[in-house]
DNA sequence: GTTGATTTGTTACAATATAACATCTCAATT
DNA sequence: AATTGAGATGTTATATTGTAACAAATCAAC
């Protein structure tokens, strides 16, 4: 567990990864479809920390354990993780992070701090209140959306000794 | 102007393209900066209707204009016209759309719509202090934020006539 | 008209993502 | 056991998006 994941929340990972994986897992036998050992391990190194992580690293990171492995490798995974809901795309990223709410049906706040690089994913049942009735007013029919906040979390504005930053 | 320009909001886009090239004018002047003709030729080009534009669709229609553009052209233009508030990037679009109010100082929701393709900038104060209070209890400061919404949007609705699409 | 800052030209390349087709695996059926 | 068919993966190639780095030109201010 890296310091900037500890700044970001004190929580325990292992428990927060494990849950992660044991639900997707689940999820995956009840709906018939496979969790084969490079979606699974594509899904543990999402769920490494809390950063977006980008295609390529995970390329890279996934090597020692798929030397065959090419951009479709992953590209291929992340579908698969994305269709069934167990990771979001950071559309202002390029990157992807694990969802840490598997039971609700779509995407929520996503807070990314520029400090630590953490992503937290956040339930405001009042901001998608207040959404849905201006996308009512509008006339609008969502079919997904992107709720992307750039900034400073709690952690990193309370706290300024460095995180441990690239 | 294009049938689905007509179809996204009844409106006399020629007014609507004047007064952001001449509101851009002014506050460049204003601001000591330069609409070089570039700059101007770029802004145009994304103002041409309300899609989002991607970089390189750009490319090819600014050099009629300019026949030594290259990427870097075009990019630096898009930096230009973003720091000053021209333009929005569309993240989960990798593209560029005009933004309709040069006053108010940050982006608000764009609606984006997978029929007709027409992309509504919107203001919504009660999601915007929804989001505010929410960000509040985070500790979270927010820098900047995207927040798009994909679906379908009332005049395609409304009207089932295919639009003019690609 | 010189100077300094800004803008643009130019080349090269990095980073992100997909298409297309071959091969493999594995369970269900014959 | 062999066949088959669907899903998953291997593999090659390429498309798309974006940036770095440095040279040349322009332009405003002095």
């Amino acid at each position: 567990m890296s310091d900037s994941t500890e700044l970001f929340a004190p929580h325990n990972h292992s428990l927060c990864i494990n849950t992660a994986l044991t639900t997707a897992s689940q999820l995956c036998a009840e709906r018939g479809v496979q969790l084969t050992a490079i979606r699974q391990q594509v899904l543990e190194l999402i769920w490494a920390d809390h950063h977006a992580v980008k295609a390529y690293d995970l390329l890279e990171r996934i090597k020692p354990l798929q030397s065959a492995a090419k951009p479709a490798t992953i590209y291929r995974a992340l579908d698969f993780l994305r269709e069934q809901g167990f990771i979001h795309r950071v559309e202002s990223l390029n990157a992807f992070v694990g969802c840490n709410d598997l039971k609700s049906a779509h995407e929520q706040l996503l807070l990314i701090c520029k400090r630590c690089e953490n992503v937290e994913e956040r339930h405001a049942d009042s901001v998608m209140q207040a959404l849905a009735q201006e996308l009512a007013l509008a006339g609008f029919t969502a079919h997904h959306q992107a709720i992307e906040i750039h900034g400073i979390c709690a952690t990193c504005t309370q706290s300024n000794n460095t995180p441990s930053l690239n």
